[in-house]
DNA sequence: AGCACGCCGACT
DNA sequence: GTCGGCGTGCTC
């Protein structure tokens, strides 16, 4: 008997099993979580063992030996691989797909779980020399002076925050070639630890609550400007009081990662924080991972997949921004970062904090239900009266341009008054659609059904949804007319209509298009913070994340696209948007005003948005939810196919359809379609889908479970492509 | 998903 | 003659 253990092992295939393997040879034992490199039809492949039993469906003499065991302990812990078990079977995800994702890349390909110094990857810091000099140093280096300066105010700084405020490698060795400053493996001791701030009664209230050392969910619901994030580090603190080794997992939207936001964290706390986020080189990644698992990181702050991070001492999770639907993963391994986070706690025995101004209406009905434990925050912390927000009818507006002269009026008040205005359009491009005048051709992408947006800086056409790109045609493809009208308007166009009308006002422009080349955002956004009167036109960039104290006035001129949207939770997402947007006027000791340009002033979900608050309109909603079954009431997964032929697609899903009709009849289960996606071509793609819908979680696992198993024997053509989401955050 | 095997068309 | 297109089938 040449092999004495075989084991369970699950692969980066999409393949609904697991694979029994014989241990290497002089390979006496493998720990669940540990990696092994097989060999797998024809090559080899990393896998992790599952378990030290094989599954006993192949016959031993069958069962192919591994290559290498890569390591002696667990690379993930016990308590992730019970979350990915659970999520790999509730979002309907192949386990070793599941698996893969939650490890960094070089460990998938096999590196060792090692910290491993990265250039990149060390503090810089002042030398006793450089901490010498004068108030205004360098004064013919300006760059090398204001990166002395920076240390100087910032104690130590990681290359990466250098490198995000646009210090570059050459200026760091200029710097140090002049003996100022030096490279250090660990952040400076001396780093400035600044004493928590005092709290308001709410905060203090909410944080008493807040148990340590057992699992609750909390939903931290409080208005922008209440000091959620105050709350946040002194629960941190109160868990390190508890058990000084413990560490918070801290999960951000993607954009809310930004050098502030970590620096709050670093100003408070002594301790080691690492960050996880899509900037880091693989290198880095492994580096906060490692770190992360063995410890010696108090503080994980990092996005989406941040969740899966191994923890040694876990003591608390935190997710900020809950709403954000950048937590929902949206291809692959669809799961929801969020969710996860309350279940990884509950298995953890620890607490976990939901915040958010806006949260979404599933947590706000767990809050009513009492699943989660309800902390409101309702007093800005410095006492500052929430912004007016009036409604403008902008159906009055000349078809040329998209802000009315109230909006302008208005903009130019603020301007005078040396304040600074943020005006919101979620539009790129300068205009979304050009037609002919004459026949009223509109100019498409020939990949998607969609229109295809001008942009004037370069001047062409380009599609959002497939990247085609092309160069403005002079005349109508369809009648040969040569008067193309640019129709509505986008970023570049308000930005050329505003620069048109407020002559000597800066106009700054914040959008993908603009930031596209490095630094320009970092650059941008400081060139705001000096707080000289100015125009920002931006789009969803600005509404999170950043604040903008010198912004008295925020116009918000594309609310009708949420309020008639095809997408149930439009309506939410609207007002999610417009309270956030509407968060950034008046933040410091200057009041605030809000306008909201809208064909529909009377809309009554804007009238609750207006006169009440987000609470109101997320009730309202709440109650249309309930009336039409949709989340958080009833649960939807979506079964979504896509082929070069919408034959292909419309077909799969109506095999799937006519099974799903002859499984028993399940009354608690609505099923619809199959019927075309909202962009039924999508880059040169037919798109279809079919929707599922149960009162019960349960009978809506269970059938997909049974759809799953029937696809893996169905046979669908070679070039399409499927998916199950389970609670999708789109129905397109 | 990959990767082998295998069966047809257009090339040095 | 064979190089390579992609349909089919399999993976412990």
């Amino acid at each position: 008997m040449p092999y004495s253990n075989s084991v369970q092992v699950a692969l980066p295939v999409p393949l609904r099993q697991l694979f029994d393997y014989h241990l290497p040879i002089a390979t006496s034992d493998a720990s669940v979580g540990a990696r092994i490199r097989v060999p797998f039809a024809g090559r080899e492949l990393i896998g992790i063992v599952m378990s030290k039993t094989a599954s006993g469906k192949i016959d031993d003499a069958d069962i192919k030996p591994a290559k290498e065991l890569l390591d002696s302990s667990p690379v993930i812990p016990e308590d992730v691989i019970q979350l990915l078990r659970w999520a790999a079977n509730y979002y309907h995800c192949p386990l070793g797909e599941a698996m893969q994702a939650a490890l960094p890349s070089l460990l998938r390909q096999g590196e060792p779980p090692r910290y491993q110094q990265d250039s990149n990857e060390c503090y810089w810091q002042l030398t006793a020399e450089g901490q010498g000099l004068p108030d205004a140093p360098l004064p013919k280096a300006p760059r090398q002076a204001e990166l002395v300066l920076h240390l100087r105010k910032q104690g130590s700084c990681k290359w990466e925050e250098l490198k995000s405020l646009g210090f570059t490698r050459d200026t760091l060795k200029r710097l140090t070639e002049r003996n100022l400053i030096e490279p250090s493996s660990s952040p400076e001791r001396l780093r400035p630890i600044q004493p928590p701030l005092p709290l308001n009664t709410e905060q203090q209230q909410a944080l008493d609550r807040i148990q340590l050392g057992s699992y609750n969910t909390y939903l931290l619901d409080g208005i922008t400007g209440s000091g959620k994030t105050e709350v946040y580090l002194q629960a941190i603190a109160r868990s390190f009081e508890l058990n000084p080794l413990s560490q918070t997992l801290v999960l951000v939207p993607e954009i809310g990662l930004t050098p502030q936001t970590i620096r709050r964290f670093e100003r408070r706390f002594q301790q080691e924080i690492v960050t996880l986020h899509s900037g880091l080189t693989d290198r880095e990644r492994l580096n906060a991972w490692v770190k992360a698992s063995d410890g010696r990181a108090r503080i994980i702050i990092g996005t989406r997949s941040a969740i899966f991070t191994p923890l040694r001492h876990p003591g608390l999770i935190i997710v900020d921004e809950e709403h954000d639907i950048s937590f929902k993963q949206q291809d692959g391994f669809r799961y929801s970062a969020r969710d996860l986070a309350c279940l990884r706690a509950k298995n953890l025995n620890i607490p976990v904090i939901l915040g958010s101004a806006t949260p979404a209406l599933e947590s706000l009905h767990n809050a009513q239900t009492n699943r989660f434990v309800h902390l409101l925050l309702r007093q800005r912390a410095n006492q500052q009266a929430a912004p007016a927000i009036q409604i403008v009818d902008s159906s009055l507006c000349p078809p040329d341009r998209n802000i009315t002269d109230i909006s302008l009026q208005a903009i130019r008040q603020h301007l005078s008054a040396g304040n600074q205005v943020l005006v919101f359009i979620n539009r790129r491009g300068y205009a979304p659609t050009l037609q002919c005048h004459d026949c009223g051709t509109q100019v498409l992408c020939p990949n998607c059904d969609a229109r295809l947006t001008l942009h004037q800086q370069p001047r062409h056409l380009h599609c959002h949804h497939c990247d085609y790109q092309c160069s403005v045609q002079s005349r109508c493809p369809s009648c040969n007319s040569h008067r193309l009208i640019a129709i509505g308007a986008g970023t570049e166009r308000s930005e050329a209509f505003l620069s048109h009308e407020l002559p000597g006002t800066d106009i700054i422009r914040i959008d993908r298009d603009s930031t596209r080349h490095k630094n320009s955002l970092e650059s941008k956004l400081a060139s705001i913070k000096k707080g000289a009167p100015c125009v920002l036109v931006g789009t969803q960039m600005i509404a999170k994340g950043h604040h903008f104290p010198d912004v008295t006035l925020a116009l918000i001129l594309d609310v009708d696209s949420g309020l008639l949207s095809a997408d149930f939770r439009g309506p939410e997402r609207m007002g999610q948007l417009i309270t956030q947007v509407a968060g950034r006027a008046g933040r410091a000791e200057k009041p605030g005003e809000v306008i909201l340009q809208t064909r529909n002033p009377d809309h009554p979900l804007l009238g609750l948005l207006v006169e009440q608050n987000y609470q109101h309109f997320a009730t309202a909603i709440m109650t249309e939810r309930e009336i039409t079954q949709m989340p958080p009431f009833g649960h939807l997964a979506m079964l979504r196919a896509d082929a070069p032929s919408a034959e292909q697609a419309q077909h799969f899903l109506q095999q799937l359809r006519m099974y799903s009709d002859s499984l028993p009849a399940n009354p608690a289960l609505q099923v619809l379609g199959p019927m075309p996606a909202l962009m039924e071509k999508r880059g040169k793609r037919f798109r279809y889908l079919i929707q599922l819908k149960s009162n019960s979680r349960g009978a809506l696992n269970s059938h997909l479970q049974h759809l799953t198993h029937y696809i893996a024997n169905l046979k669908p053509p070679r070039h399409l492509r499927w998916s199950i989401d389970v609670d999708p955050q789109d129905m397109g």
